[in-house]
DNA sequence: TCTAAATTGAGAATCTGTCTCAACTGGAGA
DNA sequence: TCTCCAGTTGAGACAGATTCTCAATTTAGA
């Protein structure tokens, strides 16, 4: 078990969530799956593999896991929701490639400070927040440079 | 008919758009909405009216109305989204208080100026980008000082 | 006025995600 | 190790927002 998985299931017993084999799965699944996933991909993941943890189960145990804040979950607006492990890592946000669907983090506290600096000039009380920028990445960039096969195409 | 409205027509017009009498009304909907709204809410706008808009046409004109740039689509993260008139406007972020719904405009061009400086240092190509900033408006943190009944619900 | 092409309406379909409830199980205490 | 029960699970129904389908209708140019 690597020590971050054992870290997480620490975490869980700590709070006194019940270690469940689906749990156990669901926190191996993720990190498997690196950095960006969605529920549907690690349901596919499963089933791939022949697990069987229900589409319920993955919700459910998806939002435990934000809630006690191991993971966190990204709004992308196109009605699907990414979750991400927080693992100590700084909050950042995230510029999102239209063309390939890349998904890159980035971390500028200038921009956290100003947002807090507007909320108190309103008497506001900020909670949480998200940025994201849409647009083309470096590599698509690049690609177009070279194929300028004309529109990028990707939705939006 | 107002000069806004006049202004919305003539550009559905040059742009090949066939003016119905249902994007009329849309149009005349929107306007008399004011500021942000969701689909429903102008259906039920329609509804109250007398008026005979079908779900399908105002999702479908309102994806227009995007497409050409008189609207701008904001995800709230509840999987609903809403709509805004853009009618040169400054492009500006919103505050969205998790008790009372307010949704709270403000602009920062620093912020903007700092996030076109991260794209071009990774080399992205920036179209689009939304912020919001969840928390607690001014009026609510008032009332829960004066009221104090516990927590202030309002899930997220 | 005619006509082709765009647009519409009604409701089915889809897509995420949540809820329900009977069956199951982890793990604390005996 | 055994028991027990509160916490968990699975299957599928359900929900809400949005999109799709396709026949009927309408717009706008000729």
């Amino acid at each position: 078990m690597s020590p971050q998985l054992a870290a997480m299931t620490g975490i869980l017993k700590d709070r006194g969530i019940r270690l469940t084999a689906e749990r156990r799965a669901i926190l191996k699944g993720i990190h498997s799956c690196g950095g960006h996933f969605d529920a549907d991909t690690l349901l596919d993941h499963f089933r791939r593999r022949g697990d069987r943890v229900s589409r319920a189960t993955i919700y459910r145990t998806l939002g435990t896991l934000v809630e006690i804040g191991l993971l966190r979950k990204i709004e992308m607006g196109d009605r699907q929701s990414l979750y991400e492990p927080v693992e100590g890592r700084e909050h950042h946000e995230h510029m999102i490639c239209l063309h390939c669907g890349e998904i890159i983090e980035f971390v500028e506290p200038e921009i956290e400070r100003l947002q807090d600096e507007v909320c108190r000039r309103s008497g506001f009380t900020p909670q949480d927040h998200t940025l994201q920028i849409y647009g083309i990445c470096y590599a698509c960039n690049c690609e177009n440079v070279a194929g300028e096969s004309g529109t990028a195409g990707a939705g939006r």
